[in-house]
DNA sequence: GCGATCAGGT
DNA sequence: CACACCTGATCGC
């Protein structure tokens, strides 16, 4: 939640998005989107009288926000104050006192923030320097980088503060799947359930908030389904989403609310009322979006979750992940930067350190001045089809500007790493610890000893990669992109346990083989206290903290986020067994019991007992998907891993692909999936060894890996132990 | 009766 | 986990 003051320290006569106390004495108004945490006074009786006594007081937004917050009667006493700037149109605005008469002038630019409708950046350029303040945004990596606005000719602006939406600004955030991967894998699972027959409706359990329109579109724009929504007049003007939503209860797609809508699910009724249709009952399951985020090193993420039985939790997030905020700070490089928001839990100070080394304030004193200067990126507008979406020129705007070039886009990744300012990585690093106050021992102590209570009772993916931001530097997480997706259908007839099950799909024989030693496992035993932190391989956490990263969760962990990381294990083996090198590249989506059967009913026959891995590939040749999909590189490589996967495992399992899809047997085997079962599988997929090896790479025979430990838990460095062959 | 605030819920 | 919102209780005007 923004805890926003209000006031930029370089334009005290500006509000943005806090409209109560000192802010009532602003000359003027801004609202960066239409949520309510960012609309605090804005209707409270002392600005309405303010307006009433003033002709010169206005609210500014974009064209989308006005809409939506004057479709509201609660602020249509705004309606001739409010006045909607175009986005990315640099607007004069003179600030008026209107008491004294003094005027100042200042420019103002409304950047896309991808957070929801409307959602934007201001940029305020005047005589006290440049100003960004965020507002909430979801950006994805390299996204200022296209931003032609904040940039000066070739080069970003000169700023001097920003203002940041650091909600996700903590390491445990690091990576958090793009807006595509959770697009697909919410698509598939409302596809194959929506498919079974038109009694099979899902209902996304969205919040009462504005920003999952996309979702709402590319569901009803792919599946040709529209999504049933209480209210609509909102989108009157905006045809673009207007078109998807509808208040006709028979449809397959719900995101409509109650007060009381999960009692309503659980009841088997969709939260508008609707049980059955026709007559015949209604098969509903509902789909919850919520934040999933992965510590750095795990890499693979899921973006579907089961967590009943026919409840699931899907990836969504409104803000930019701890990556992606680093990104886009150290992107633009300001001389100073204040966080809008402290993730809870989190402190101010902690925060500033994260934020503070992307600054140039910070910066100064330890290195040489560099001009903070990155290169604009240019790429053809028509392109990025980001904030083109929407654009129809006789309606409304709808500026999501949701970024569809991912984080991996190639026509970026070269030339950002050198349009960074640029300082050594090394010199960025030695500055750290004299911001922590904690040598580099003081910190691997901390993380040995934490690591341990983590294998026995931390449950939860917390991990603190606050000292891991070499790895943030040099793009090694940005291969994750794909076009592909992974369906793992698990059969739900009782029975083979599920560690068979998976060690068929797996190439990594620590799953099944007990005489293979498990470092957790190892370590306990030994009861090691100290052992890991001078390992090359995993470098030392720099703050207290559970580093789970180093253990699997063996103790059992019930919480979703973690079963998304138990999965994406077995992404990471699937990939190996596939195609080496593109070990991130794919979401894993479990579906089960109804959902099996439904694709063995339209995949394979009914009847069959096994596990299902599906790899879908999206062509270029999908019906008008083309807007949502990432475009350049990305999509000739996804290509590529598909084929070779489909070479490599299609061809010995038989295949029954449908258009556009192919689905590759992996697996025969009976499971239950019961919450234990997901549990142990958990416990048996997590640990750090099953991150993908370097290809030609050998996996270590038990009696090496039991030595390689011994080393490790001494604190002997095992890298020298390398054949040299 | 209204709004602000907090607790508790989804 | 967190978000963004809602409801209901309490308090002050």
């Amino acid at each position: 939640m923004s805890r926003f003051g209000g006031r930029v320290r370089e334009y005290p006569a500006v509000s943005i998005d806090r409209f109560d106390r000192d802010n009532l004495r602003a000359r003027a108004y801004f609202l960066s989107h239409c949520h309510k945490d960012h609309m605090k006074g804005l209707r409270a009786p002392a600005l309405k009288r303010r307006l009433e006594g003033s002709l010169k007081v206005k609210l500014y937004c974009s064209p989308v926000t006005k809409e939506l917050l004057l479709t509201s009667w609660k602020y249509k006493f705004w309606e001739h104050h409010v006045v909607a700037l175009e986005v990315e149109t640099p607007t004069q605005i003179s600030l008026v006192d209107e008491t004294s008469g003094e005027k100042e002038d200042i420019e103002v630019t409304l950047l896309p923030a991808g957070h929801c409708p409307g959602s934007v950046m201001f940029l305020f350029e005047g005589e006290n320097g440049t100003v960004l303040y965020t507002g909430d945004f979801r950006l994805a990596k390299g996204e200022a980088a296209r931003m032609e606005l904040l940039h000066s000719g070739t080069r970003v602006k000169d700023i001097q503060s920003v203002y940041l939406d650091t909600t996700f600004c903590d390491p445990k955030f690091y990576h958090i799947p793009s807006r595509e991967e959770c697009l697909k894998g919410i698509l598939e699972l409302v596809r194959s359930w929506t498919s079974l027959t038109r009694y099979h409706v899902v209902w996304l359990n969205c919040k009462a908030a504005y920003g999952y329109e996309y979702l709402f579109i590319n569901l009803s724009e792919e599946l040709g389904i529209k999504v049933h929504v209480n209210k609509l007049d909102m989108f009157r003007n905006m045809p673009e989403i207007l078109y998807h939503v509808t208040t006709d209860r028979r449809t397959q797609i719900h995101a409509c609310r109650h007060p009381r809508d999960d009692d309503c699910f659980r009841g088997n009724r969709l939260p508008c009322g609707m049980t059955c249709q026709n007559g015949t009952p209604l098969h509903i399951i509902s789909i919850k979006p919520s934040t999933m985020w992965f510590g750095e090193r795990i890499k693979k993420t899921n973006v579907i979750v089961r967590t009943g039985e026919s409840t699931y939790r899907a990836c969504f997030s409104f803000h930019s992940s701890y990556s992606e905020i680093k990104d886009f700070l150290s992107y633009i490089c300001p001389v100073n930067v204040y966080p809008n928001v402290l993730p809870v839990g989190g402190t101010e100070d902690k925060v500033m350190e994260i934020l503070k080394p992307l600054c140039r304030s910070y910066r100064r004193n330890l290195e040489p001045r560099y001009k903070p200067l990155g290169t604009l990126k240019r790429i053809h507008k028509r392109d990025l089809s980001d904030t083109e979406v929407y654009r129809q020129s006789e309606h409304l705007v709808v500026v999501f500007s949701y970024s569809f070039l991912t984080d991996e886009d190639d026509l970026f990744d070269s030339e950002f790493t050198s349009a960074r300012p640029k300082i050594p990585k090394q010199q960025r690093e030695e500055s750290k610890p004299s911001s922590t106050g904690k040598s580099e021992n003081a910190e691997g102590n901390i993380e040995s000893t934490e690591s341990h209570k983590a294998t026995t009772t931390y449950t939860s993916p917390n991990v603190d990669f606050m000292d891991c931001e070499e790895s943030n530097d040099d793009d090694d997480e940005e291969e994750e992109e794909s076009e592909i997706n992974i369906v793992q259908v698990l059969s739900p007839a009782p029975g083979a346990t599920s560690t068979s099950s998976f060690s068929g799909v797996t190439s990594d024989q620590q799953e099944t083989n007990a005489d293979v030693p498990r470092w957790d496992a190892f370590f306990k035993c030994n009861k090691l206290e100290e052992s890991s932190e001078n390992e090359d391989a995993f470098p030392s956490s720099a703050d207290a903290g559970g580093s789970q990263s180093l253990f699997s969760d063996s103790d059992g962990v019930s919480d979703s986020t973690h079963i998304s990381s138990q999965n994406s294990s077995q992404s990471t083996h699937i990939s190996e067994q596939g195609s080496q090198g593109w070990d991130s590249q794919m979401d894993t989506v479990l579906i089960t019991s109804q959902e099996r059967n439904a694709l063995d009913f339209s995949c394979f026959g009914k009847g069959g007992s096994r596990a299902v891995v599906s790899v879908l590939q999206e062509t270029g040749s999908q019906p008008d998907s083309s807007r949502w999909k990432p475009v350049g590189p990305t999509t000739s490589c996804a290509d590529d891993v598909a084929c070779d996967l489909k070479s490599k495992d299609c061809g010995k399992d038989g295949e029954a692909g449908t258009a556009g899809v192919q689905d590759v047997l992996v697996e025969v085997s009976n499971s239950s999936r019961t919450p234990d079962l997901e549990l142990r599988r958990d416990s048996q997929s997590s640990s750090d060894f099953e991150i993908p090896l370097t290809p030609d790479a050998e996996v270590p025979q038990p009696d090496k890996l039991r030595c390689l430990y011994k080393k490790l838990a001494a604190g002997e460095s095992i890298l020298r132990e390398k054949k040299v062959s």
